[in-house]
DNA sequence: GTCATAATTAGATAGATTGCTAAGTATCTA
DNA sequence: TAGATACTTAGCAATCTATCTAATTATGAC
């Protein structure tokens, strides 16, 4: 995960419509459709997020007919993951910050 | 970890800069102007990072003289790590999103 | 082709965020 | 108490973000 996907991916995060969209895509694969329906929110804000989401590797977006599909990408969960688990490690003891 | 707090990290975790001082932090307390002297901000501006990061719960700070320590704090970090973890495990077949 | 449906893109706007300088607070030294 | 140092708070400007409505694109049904 090079600096500039971590920054999209915590930006992406950074909003909680769009965390509670990733809550709604764990484990299955809606369509955008079914995913605003659960939200107090415009079609094109909902798919503004979608974007944001995609553009930061969060989710998969696949058409079938009018549909488009999204579901998680877990891959690039895997990279946030290690990024907050390397806080945790202890420094080197002659490390040098960045 | 609440909903509030919840935003609070997240939106914490959203800016390089506060990402960069937490990374930096990583096993070590350092003061408000060591923090500073490794970025090419001014100090208020450094400052108000501080601020929203403690609000997040993501530092603490203490006073000793004239200088303000600050360092991680991890049980926070644990939290945003289970979010993260969650988003992996199964869904209930019956589960309610939300 | 025409109409309906699903979703996106375009463009606008209110509010949030990040950065700055100036001013204020807390502490230490003399 | 006066001056210096470390840091924060106050107030402002530029930029970014989340949201909306209107318009557009893509697909399917007739």
């Amino acid at each position: 995960m090079n600096t500039v996907t971590n920054d999209l991916v915590f930006k992406a995060l950074a909003d909680p419509t769009r965390r509670k969209i990733l809550r709604i895509l764990n484990g299955r694969e809606l369509t955008a459709g079914q995913l605003t329906e659960q939200f107090h929110i415009s079609a094109p804000s909902m798919s503004h997020h979608f974007n944001l989401l995609k553009q930061a590797d969060l989710i998969f977006a696949r058409r079938d007919g009018q549909q488009i599909y999204y579901s998680l990408n877990t891959t690039v969960f895997q990279d946030v993951a290690t990024f907050m688990m390397d806080l945790f490690t202890v420094r080197e003891v002659d490390g040098d910050t960045e």
